[in-house]
DNA sequence: TTGTTGCTTTACGTTAACGTAAACGTTACT
DNA sequence: AGTAACGTTTACGTTAACGTAAAGCAACAA
């Protein structure tokens, strides 16, 4: 049996995700995404999906684009020899160390915020 | 008594913090620090150490000059009127939503690095 | 047929966060 | 006095990540 994988237009994708058209067309200028073309639509499958959700996550985390390419270049396996997956584990480990100290840094904020608030409430209720 | 704070030149802090003289006078330029002068030379006080030290921490989370500048101004209690307080706590409750998110996507990143780092060790101990 | 809507390419504009260079003033050796 | 090491201001340059506008094709609606 064949099951049929769901596609996405340009638009669908810029709907789900918040962003807007340019930014997908950027992305694949970037060769980040590369979806099929029927006619001169584009038309995005599964993958592209995800690797876009990957880019978004990347940006969130203050990642630049090269590094999410990165990232994403680590998930498909295209890799087997002994130096690049050297280099590779090297990069995993760097990502985990600056990930830590991201940790540490939302720790602290998430502290200084929860002071804040009480300070503000507590002046608030006083007033 | 009177004890003596610590003071610090611009290149003290440059050092500190692996930054670069430029990039302290931009931060001045963007009224984010204000040392004081002796003669012409910046001299930088302990508030301006942890002001700048708030600010790198907000680089690593990923936010912008003008975000921190917020968040440092939390800092200072000058603001004790209803509307201000009401608006910094919609503020702190629209970052925290932001700070969790990024605490998903650390999760979620990790939790990918460590399934790629066993998938690149068992790859090269097979070799 | 003439819109209108949505996609396309091409290309120049914009903003943040500095980098870099020029030209100059202090202080500290030597 | 010379010069080296550090500081200063002023100003133009740079890069990433898009924004925005122009000009055009394709399909469907009135």
């Amino acid at each position: 049996m064949r099951t049929t994988m769901p596609t996405y237009t340009i638009r669908d994708l810029a709907e789900e995700f918040d962003i807007t058209t340019r930014t997908l067309r950027f992305y694949e200028e970037k060769g980040m995404l590369s979806p099929l073309r029927q006619g001169q639509l584009r038309i995005y499958n599964a993958g592209d999906r995800t690797r876009l959700k990957l880019i978004l996550r990347g940006k969130r985390l203050g990642l630049d684009l090269q590094e999410s390419s990165e990232i994403i270049a680590m998930y498909n396996p295209g890799t087997n020899n002994q130096k690049q997956l050297k280099a590779l584990l090297a990069k995993i480990g760097e990502k985990k160390i600056q990930l830590v100290r991201q940790q540490e840094d939302l720790d602290a904020m998430f502290e200084d915020l929860k002071l804040w608030e009480k300070n503000c409430t507590e002046a608030l209720s006083n007033a």
